[in-house]
DNA sequence: TTGCATTTTGGTAAAAAATGGGTAATTATG
DNA sequence: CATAATTACCCATTTTTTACCAAAATGCAA
């Protein structure tokens, strides 16, 4: 029922680990041992899904091997899955540790404070900061959105 | 379930071995042999594949001897694969010996710290500056990516 | 062949990092 | 304002990593 949504503020300890809220350890209760993906975003931000959730993401190629021995596009697309993505698990206590490098993909230091973000899918680690910028950035963009519907609405259809 | 994935820092000893983490080990375990096939990419990086996925790799031509006859590309191919691959296996231990060509292909010196990166359906190995480019890369490209698209949300569905 | 030197391999101990749990402080709630 | 719940910080334990050492294997030359 309206899982994975809303924002929650937290702080990543010296070892790189949050503890998720009570709501959000509700939402992956479902997860068989607390197993789940971890992702780097492209725009600055980890991902954390519930395996099933990823598996349907990266379904698949037919047959990645002789693809792979002959394009290169094709290994830095299994890269970018692979490097990017690994399973986690959530502790008993509701904790979750960010390795090192994902911590560094974005823009999260230890001790600091970062956001918690539901995706409805699953949930997003951003940095304060980022977090920030990306709100701004998607409230830009429905505004301009939202103005050339305005303009459209005159042109094609002024008897309405 | 979810093998070959993830990124591990490590380092290379006087002798060119690196230790594989506990993950990765558990991953080359449940493959059916225990050897794998090691292959000097062309961008740079080693590959580590486990035989079968290798020998899926090489299988595609029905009859190399007939076009190597003829095909002075074939031959090429025959070559880069010939050369730039050989058989190498994990110790007991966990540990992996880069030859000294292969470490000079891949720009990884004795002592230094290297990246071993999951590609799902086998590990690459990449020094540490090369594989900081490498992804710089692929994110840039991601992120292009996702500029076009917000770009097009824009211009083509204005009723959206 | 034999002895020496060099490289390679496996093991071990010290260091570093990850993990789990407990407690104090802060926040929310009645 | 008092109580309860949650959070974050800290410390002890365990695991993992790394660097070093010894034994074995290999190659070379006398």
């Amino acid at each position: 029922m309206l899982a994975f949504c809303g924002q929650d503020k937290c702080s990543i300890d010296s070892s790189g680990r949050i503890k998720l809220s009570q709501r959000t350890m509700a939402d992956f209760a479902e997860q068989p041992e607390g197993h789940v993906v971890l992702r780097c975003l492209p725009e600055g931000a980890l991902a954390v899904y519930p395996e099933n959730i990823y598996l349907r993401m990266r379904q698949g190629e037919p047959d990645p091997a002789e693809k792979a021995a002959s394009s290169l596009l094709f290994r830095r697309t299994l890269r970018q899955f692979g490097a990017l993505s690994q399973p986690d698990e959530i502790s008993a206590q509701g904790r979750i540790t960010l390795p090192l490098a994902y911590r560094e993909h974005a823009g999260i230091k230890a001790g600091t404070e970062v956001v918690v973000v539901g995706v409805e899918i699953g949930l997003e680690i951003w940095s304060s900061e980022r977090w920030a910028e990306e709100l701004k950035r998607v409230n830009e963009h429905m505004l301009e959105k939202g103005e050339r519907e305005m303009a459209a609405d005159l042109v094609n259809r002024p008897n309405n």
